[in-house]
DNA sequence: GCGACAG
DNA sequence: ATCTTGTCGC
């Protein structure tokens, strides 16, 4: 996947930090309902899944998927060119509601405050947390990440293995970090992210490279 | 120019 | 992220 005709970086640094002014970090409060989000890849084709977990009744309540033609290559802090899309598909078609989504990727822990939790976060005004497995920007004290220019952008999380939570959108940083401690797993990811996760290698894998995209980039995950 | 570099 | 089988350990 090459970088598209025509793409201007500098007008995607100017909507990065424009979004950037919409993000919101204060309370969030009580929370029941976490989705969790997660993209697979079979060549140019994205496989999205969201899956929502009721922390009251303590199963999952609710998953959803879609498919879509990969449009952007893989280039540290414009993530969201390439998962962004495929992630909201996936979860406007969850039909369950919930109170605050998941996403493997950092929130406002990148350079242009912007990372595609708080990208996600801002675009459908829904509360996000950044989880992620390394590090894209800021520099590790003690369990704090900061930005070299000021500020705590994000903390350091130990679940099986060490993470990095930030902030997304309308939430705060310590309610981020609690709830990610409190989902998390066996694995590296907290229990959203890993259920989301393995419902997409599983739709890619079931489906495999087969179809019918409309003319927007989206096949039927469903049928 | 060099080092860093989410998934 | 993906490419890839078996093998070691609980
Ligand atoms: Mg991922």
């Amino acid at each position: 996947m090459k970088i598209p005709e025509g793409f201007r970086l500098d007008l995607a640094r100017r909507v990065q930090s424009e979004l950037a002014r919409k993000v919101v970090e204060s309370p969030l409060g009580e929370v029941d309902v976490v989705a969790g989000v997660d993209v697979a890849y079979a060549g140019d084709i994205a496989y999205s899944a969201a899956v929502a977990y009721s922390l009251k009744r303590g199963r999952v309540v609710g998953s959803a998927c879609s498919i879509n033609k990969v449009v952007f290559p893989y280039i540290p802090t414009l993530l969201s060119f390439r998962e962004l899309m495929p992630m909201v598909r996936a979860l406007r078609r969850l039909s369950t509601q919930f109170d605050v989504v998941m996403i493997d990727g950092q929130g406002v822990a990148h350079p242009f405050r912007l990372g595609i939790a708080a990208h996600l976060g801002v675009v459908l005004g829904v509360s996000s947390i950044g989880v992620a497995k390394s590090k894209l920007y800021g520099e590790v004290v003690g369990n704090k990440l900061v930005d070299p220019r000021g500020g705590v952008i994000g903390a350091v999380v130990k679940c099986k293995k060490q993470l990095y939570v930030s902030v997304g959108n309308r939430i705060s940083l310590d309610e981020a970090v609690a709830l990610v401690k409190s989902l998390c797993t066996n694995s590296t990811m907290p229990l959203p992210i890993l259920l989301a996760h393995n419902k997409a290698n599983e739709v890619k894998a079931k489906r495999g490279m087969s179809a019918t995209f409309d003319k927007w980039g989206e096949a039927d995950c469903s049928a």
